[in-house]
This record gives C-alpha cells, structure tokens and sequence, in this order.
DNA sequence: TGACACAGTGAGAGCGCTCTCACCAGAGAG
DNA sequence: CTCTCTGGTGAGAGCGCTCTCACTGTGTCA
C-alpha cells in the first residue's frame, strides 16, 4: 500500500478503487460520477480510497460507453486570413472559453489549412472526438457545416454561413454597425460622407456598405458613387482608395472605412494631402481593435460584441446538444459605436 | 444493404465492416490501421466495405486500448493577460498548429481562469486525454509543470518556467532582443539612450532591461538610473514613464521600450513635449505587433520568432513522448530587428 | 405476522477497438 | 515425402468504464 499514486504507468483503475474500499466497482462509479444512491459512510469511504491511490477516471473508457467527449471542437477555416488577428481571434476564444468553462467541456482548436486538412477536420468532428462543433471563418461555399450537420453533430457557424446550408448561426449586425457610424458622422454635422468598403464578395464588406447607405437614404442625402470604394480591410487597401475618393471628391470631411486598418491608411494619406483629423475630415473605422485606441488621433471605431458572440454559440450549440431535433436558430448581435477624437464635431456653433 | 453512412446514431462498427467484407475484425483493424500483412485483393474488399459503409474509428475505444489519444494540450495559464493579444497568441497558435497538422495531432486548448480552474486544467491533463502538454504564460511559482511532470506526461513550457521545475522549455532570447534593438541606436549615432522597461518581476522585464544594460556596457557608455524606468508594457504606462525621463533628462535622444505599446505612449509624450521623431529621438519598441507598422511614424521593434517558438515546443514535446526518460532540454531563440522610420539615423555627416 | 416498498449494493454484460497467439495453407529444404 | 518456414488470417482476451437488473436488508402498513 503505497499512500499516493503510484507513477506506473498504467494508472488507478476503479477496480483498484473498489479493493481498496471494500466494495463493487459500481459503487465507487456511483461516488465518482456523484450519483446520490450510496451510503454517507460507504461514500466517505470511496473518497478516501479514491485520494489515496490517486484515482482518476480514464476517459477513454468512460467515452466509449457514455457516447459523449465533453469537448466541442473550434474550426478556424482561415487561420492565415484576417480572422485569425487581433482584435477578433482572441476574444473570440475568450467568450468560448469562459461559456465552455462553466459546463466542465474542453474545447478543441482546428485550423485547416488546405482542403486536405479540412476534409481531416471533418472527419475528425464526425468520428465521434467531439460533441458539438463551432465553425468561424468559413469560405462562402464550404460544405463543412451541412457535411457535419448531416452526420448528427450538433453545429453552430459564426459569421453568415453558406447558403442553404441549414444551420444556426450568430452574427454580428454589421449594417447596423454601418449605419450607426455613419449616422453620427451626419448628426456631427458632416456634409460629405465617403466609405472605405470591404471586399464585395464577403459579407462583412456587403453589410456595412448597407449601413451606410441606409444611413444617408434615412437622412435624406442623395448617395454618389464617387465617395463610395472597395478595400480589402488592410492599411495599404485603405490608403490607395482614400487617395482615390479624395482624388475625385476634394471636399469629403468625412469617412466611414469598414475596418480600423483601412481607416489608419485613410488618416495618413488624409494627413500627407494636408486635411486635419477631426477639424477638416472626421474618420470612423470598423472593430475597435487596439490600433484605434492608439492611433493619433485615437479613432472613433464600431465595437463588435465578439466574446458575446462566441459565449452565444456556446450556448446555441449546448441547446441543440440536448433537443437534437430542434430547429435552426439564428442570433445577430448589435454593435457599439466607440467615439474616439477622430470623429470629434466641427464647432458648427 | 444503405450505400452510404446511415446516421443511425450508434455508428459503424469495425464488426460490421468485417461481416460485409467477408472477413475478420482484426483485418478489418489491420487495413484500417495500414498494417502490409494483409493480401491485395483482401484489403480492396475491406476498403470498398469501408467507404461504402462510411465507416470511422471510434476514437474513444482505439484510445482505451491504444493509451494514446493523438491529441496535445496547450494551456494558457492567463489567457486575460498580456500573451493572449497580438502579435502573441495567435502566431504561437499558427506555430503550433503547422507543426501539429503534418503529424495528425489535435490541440485541445485550456485556459484556466482562476487557481480552481487551473487545478481542473491539470487533473485533466493527467487523466490521459492528452499525450502531452504544452504549458505558456505560467505565473513564477506555477506548480503544474512540475504536477504535470511527475505523473509521467511529457510536457514543454513555453517562456521560462517556474524556478527549480526540471523540465524542457523554449523561450525568446530577450537579452539578446534588447541588446540589438540598443546596438542599433548606439549605432546611429545615438548619444543619451534611455530604456522603458517592463516590470521587475518578470523575465521579459528583466531580460529586455539586461540587454539595454549589457549593449550600453559593450560600447564602453555610462549607465545612469535617471534613464531607466519600469512600466508594465501598457501605453499609458510607457506615457508615463516617458514623462518621467524625459524631466529628469531632457537631454535624452533615444528610447528603447520593452513593448510597442510602451513605445506608442512614448511617441505620444515625446511629441506633446515638441520633439521630433526620429529627428530628435529615436524610438525603438519590441513585439512588431501590427500597431508598430500603422504607428506614425512606424516603430522600429524587435520582431520574436514566436511561430517558431511554438513549431520547436511541439518538436520538443514529441521528442519527449517518444524518448520517456530523456532529460530536460531548453531552446532559445534569437529575435530579430525590425527597422522603421521611427529609429532613422541622424544626418551626422 | 406477512406483504410490500424502497434505499443501497453487487454481479455482469457490453461499449468498439487492438493485439497476441494459434492456425492454416503453400513454398522451399532436406 | 516429410519437415520447416512464412505470409495471411481469425479467435478471443481485455482495455476501464457505465448501467441495468437482481438482490438484500430495513422500515411501513395492514
């Protein structure tokens, strides 16, 4: 009788446990798994036996006879693309992990690279490694969702997902969060409102485009075409296209830019052709990421409710665990505008 | 007889395979697993029963005979704190993952939130559903490596681990970091050089502070504490700090900052106080996080090689999963200096 | 006093897989 | 023609757990 686990290998079995303790194994799977039906002294017993010998459940073993993992898995079709940075991945993995962490389930990360590795993916999610499965970042016609859908796993998306595909899904309300931006850009006086858009094909750069012309239509200003471009949410995507809008349109005072990188590369082309920022031209990004807060001047930026979203596909996720035959759901999260001096008002006294 | 993958819940059996196939279990376990020993026309049976009865291992019963479970953990012992923003976090998990993905390794994040989650976090790496663990951002008197150790799982940490803990860690030279990013000031011709550190208790802080120390020494320069001072690698910490050198020493121009972040607050100080950077000053950060490329003007920084970092945990890891008893090793890599605006010589000609 | 309920317990089957070992044919050696 | 060898195969044990079901003992009621 050693008194603590022994390193051998092989690990304390329920067995051991039961010897130990002078009963059955099914006892002490009862006192483990905290089943009410044992005796108070029987109880104490087991516990003590459990804490002398170390004993820890295998998990295997457990998982192959409940059918459950007690682990969802994460997959993050792009990790080499715009997702996978800051401020989006980690608080993504943040609301996640803090929903995760009070339902005793782990969460497994997987990053596809290639359509092998995503196929791996999908393999892995069917084969019975996880219980439910969470997918961001998805390409507009991956057929992941409906192929693991299809196979009894549980599925959220984050993000719109394929279409046709029926699944649930959370997103951000990204018109929204256009419009509003753009509304207080008019109700701080601004008279010529261009936009710094997102690559048309994706679905972010289609909404917030939206919420700024339902912004202007709302307010009564007539739309013009040369104040409107598409970028590619980097900081060279927004300066080439601030330089062609002010190239066109010498009398903007105002952009609306559909990511804080973009917005950045507005402000420093803004800044070379001479404008000051807020007093000639007022700058509103898309993510309150970090670089917001730190640029000069600070950027007045749509906040996304991320940790939020992913706390919320936890818990969409959890529902359809436990009603398997439950209908597709859908969640669109409102954003928060974050005004920063960028977008300071003209003393229009 | 269905022809495909009925998703009948329970699964598809190695047992049903072998029946359709008109063989055995074991071979059918023999093919699936790639074992040459079985006849050519016996394994194209096998394989036409297996896809077309979509067959897929249950991983939980190979993992209970096998005590393997193919998959690692990676525990983010403070995922509030600073590693879990950019650039960190998610080049870590790019590092990690490509290493992982050419080995059909999975990743099963933890992110313990409080000292009871973090005891959860071990009892789960030792139960065995993880082959090994990958350990980052431990706390100085962390006792889990040391746990996790001694119950016989390999394990890597990532940064230096808690002292006397005797196992394999991978870390950023930060001497080495700091001195370069110093060297390089010294260099161009900088005469009063001062340093914004971390804070004293914790090895980046400490490490970054003895490269300033080590670089200034080499060159034969006078060190003077009215240059050095400690913030906690925020940006008002380094505004602060900056405040405070620059009073005591107006004379200053040049200023390695152990974070961009510091380095940002700098800027901002320095500019409010009329100088001209680099013109007057030179600032050099650490991190190349995305905010020292759209900083005006961009920071020059130390860039870490931090997806190599995490690609050498996992190679470390491995090693110690196939070698059991092999002692503890340690990596240390160099970092590598970025030059921007933020650091251009002076005209001394 | 007997019938019944019921809390507490143990025996045992079985989850789906791997792996050892025994077996069997056919080839090659003596 | 027998003996050994070897590549290919199947039978069966066993991994550690959960869960059903049968059983025991005690208390309750008629």
């Amino acid at each position: 009788m050693t008194d603590r686990a022994e390193t051998n290998g092989r690990g304390v079995t329920l067995e051991q446990v039961a010897r130990v303790a002078g009963v059955s194994r099914a006892t002490v799977s009862r006192v483990v798994n905290g089943n009410p039906k044992v005796a108070p002294d029987v109880r104490r017993t087991v516990e003590r036996a459990v804490d002398r010998l170390g004993y820890v459940p295998n998990p295997a073993a457990r998982s192959l006879v409940t059918r459950k993992s007690q682990s969802i898995g994460l997959v993050i079709a792009e990790p080499a693309g715009r997702l996978f940075e800051e401020p989006f991945f980690p608080r993504l993995l943040r609301g996640i992990g803090a929903a995760l962490s009070s339902r005793e389930l782990q969460l497994v990360l997987l990053m596809p690279q290639s359509p092998h590795e995503e196929s791996r993916a999908e393999r892995y999610l069917t084969a019975g490694h996880v219980d439910g499965a969470l997918l961001v970042s998805l390409h507009g016609d991956d057929p992941l969702p409906a192929a693991v859908a299809r196979r009894g796993i549980p599925v959220v998306v984050g993000g719109r997902p394929p279409q046709g595909s029926q699944v649930s899904y959370v997103d951000i309300d990204n018109v929204q969060g256009g419009r509003s931006a753009v509304e207080h850009l008019i109700e701080t006086g601004r008279m010529t409102i261009a936009t710094i858009g997102g690559p048309v094909d994706m679905s972010p750069g289609i909404d917030r485009l939206a919420g700024y012309r339902q912004a202007l239509d709302a307010a009564g200003r007539a739309r013009d075409e040369t104040l409107e471009g598409a970028g590619d949410f980097s900081q060279q995507g927004g300066a080439e296209v601030m330089r062609r809008i002010l190239a066109a349109r010498p009398d903007v005072d105002a952009v609306f830019a559909a990511s804080d990188l973009m917005a950045a590369g507005a402000v420093q082309v803004l800044r070379a052709a001479g404008r000051r920022i807020p007093e000639d031209v007022a700058v509103v990004g898309f993510d309150d990421s970090p670089i917001a807060e730190t640029a000069d001047p600070p950027l007045t930026s749509v906040r996304q409710p991320i940790e939020e979203m992913g706390a919320e596909m936890v818990r969409l996720l959890l529902e359809h665990a436990t009603h398997p035959g439950a209908a597709p759901r859908t969640v669109i999260l409102a954003t928060q505008l974050v005004c920063r001096r960028s977008s300071e008002g003209v003393a229009t006294g």
